[in-house]
DNA sequence: TTCCATGATTCTAA
DNA sequence: TTAGAATCATGGAA
């Protein structure tokens, strides 16, 4: 109140902070200076002793300060000063730009479903989610329904919350407007001091609010991980992939990088995304010479299946039938050398090839189809001569990656050499792999 | 419960 | 960009 009592002018007026004179309320011209001067000074010893006073006392006492002919004239000027301290404070408090956190926690709750509009919102970003970690598995289905319902979950919690939050910040925000405007008959406070008090209470608020974001957001998060992610959901393939993929790696022994489209005919074939082909060849390579016993039994079995498989196919047609194996799975892998669906890319021709083609011969020449002799006047003569002239160790693959084996190191790489051994028992290390595109083994 | 197989990921090098 | 290597994490058999 030391600045009210500043407010008088030497000259005996009322003046505001700057020293500027008011102008002269309803004081009435005739009244002597100084009794003016007593009378101002009475209201703001009784303003600056309410507080001593009892409840009673008080109320009686607001209430005579609330019809004293003063107090207009005295509550102007209190204003005044007041405007003056709140334009203040309010120029040191720049409009803040959008906090960038928040944004980016809003973001990220559209994204996710869970803010925003809840047409498709939740469901939707679920299947995208579960679309592109599942890779078209049979059971993502489950999953996700079982996401979708988790974020809806999530989804509901949030807007209970951020309702109860809105609700809680607006009752809080009215419960101190109200106060304030109920405090304004007695204290001077602008509407302008009222909308930054509005301001305050809801940039605390904005803070839980933040947190509530935060919490949500985490809560997606652990859903996704838990969910999606695809460690946790890692299933074998099946047994039949499995042999579609074994087949065509002991096949192509020598150079076991499938061509891209080798890859995407394989991923069609065994029900799983290319991706997870070049997964299994990387696992398979590393771990084939890792090791590199195990491997050699597997892939005799492979062998012996096949020309099982094989023979058993040549049989069933007939000696004419030939090397018409392009169906099932020993289809597949005969085909490899030349058939339709594995040799279109890269040529190569399948590494224990050499062990089919004795095989064949043995059942077709038992079965009449065609003895060793006529096979150099038919068309599967050239081939096999050509097959024959392949024996440089290991071609590359047709589409060229700069990180595909070499020729020279791939034997040393993958120890075929010795495996090859193993299998053909005669050395011959056969590849097969042809440098000329389009070249196919003939039907006989 | 333990151990092994296996699919996926990450990092590095070429 | 791809392959190799190491590693993680899960599934499944013993």
């Amino acid at each position: 109140m030391e600045d009210g009592q500043r407010m008088y002018s030497q000259q005996g007026g009322l003046t505001n902070m700057s020293g500027n004179v008011l102008p002269q309320y309803n004081m009435g011209q005739d009244e002597p200076s100084d009794q003016r001067k007593q009378e101002i000074g009475d209201i703001l010893q009784q303003i600056m002793t309410i507080t001593d006073q009892s409840l009673d006392e008080a109320q009686a006492r607001k209430h005579t300060l609330n019809c004293h002919r003063m107090k207009p004239a005295l509550f102007s000027v209190l204003c005044e000063i007041k405007e003056k301290t709140v334009l203040s404070i309010r120029n040191s408090q720049e409009e803040e730009p959008p906090d960038p956190q928040l944004m980016r926690l809003d973001n990220m709750l559209i994204a996710e479903g869970v803010a925003g509009p809840e047409k498709g919102g939740g469901s939707s970003a679920a299947a995208n989610a579960t679309a592109a970690a599942s890779g078209g598995q049979p059971d993502s289905a489950i999953e996700h329904s079982d996401y979708r319902a988790k974020l809806a979950q999530i989804r509901q919690i949030y807007h209970t919350e951020l309702e109860k939050y809105e609700q809680a910040c607006n009752e809080f925000t009215t419960h101190v407007v109200n106060l304030l405007r109920e405090q304004s008959r007695t204290r001077p406070i602008a509407p302008k001091e009222i909308e930054r008090m509005v301001t305050i209470i809801r940039k605390k608020f904005a803070a839980i609010e933040m947190q509530l974001k935060q919490s949500t957001c985490e809560a997606v998060m652990i859903l996704r991980s838990r969910f999606l992610d695809a460690r946790r959901k890692r299933r074998n393939f099946s047994k039949q992939a499995t042999e579609l993929l074994n087949e065509y790696f002991y096949s192509h022994l020598s150079n076991p990088y499938p061509s891209e489209e080798a890859k995407e005919e394989l991923a069609r074939k065994c029900g799983i995304t290319v991706s997870q082909v070049s997964n299994w060849f990387g696992n398979k390579r590393i771990r084939y010479k890792k090791n590199i016993n195990k491997a050699q039994e597997e892939a005799n079995m492979y062998a012996a299946k096949t020309a099982a498989a094989a023979a058993a196919n040549v049989g069933s047609e007939g000696g004419a039938a030939g090397y018409n194996v392009g169906g099932g799975q020993a289809g597949m892998y005969m085909n490899l050398n030349g058939g339709d669906n594995y040799q279109s890319s890269d040529n190569s021709v399948g590494d224990n090839v050499q062990n089919q083609v004795n095989a064949l011969r043995h059942v077709i020449s038992q079965s009449g189809g065609y003895s060793s002799d006529s096979m150099h006047s038919t068309p599967a003569s050239m081939y096999e001569q050509h097959m024959n002239q392949q024996i440089t160790p290991h071609s590359r693959s047709q589409n060229g990656s700069p990180h595909d084996p070499k020729p020279e190191d791939s034997t040393d790489s993958w120890c075929a050499g010795a495996f090859m051994q193993g299998l053909d028992g005669d050395g011959d290390n056969y590849d097969g792999s042809s440098d000329e595109p389009g070249l196919k083994r003939p039907k006989i």
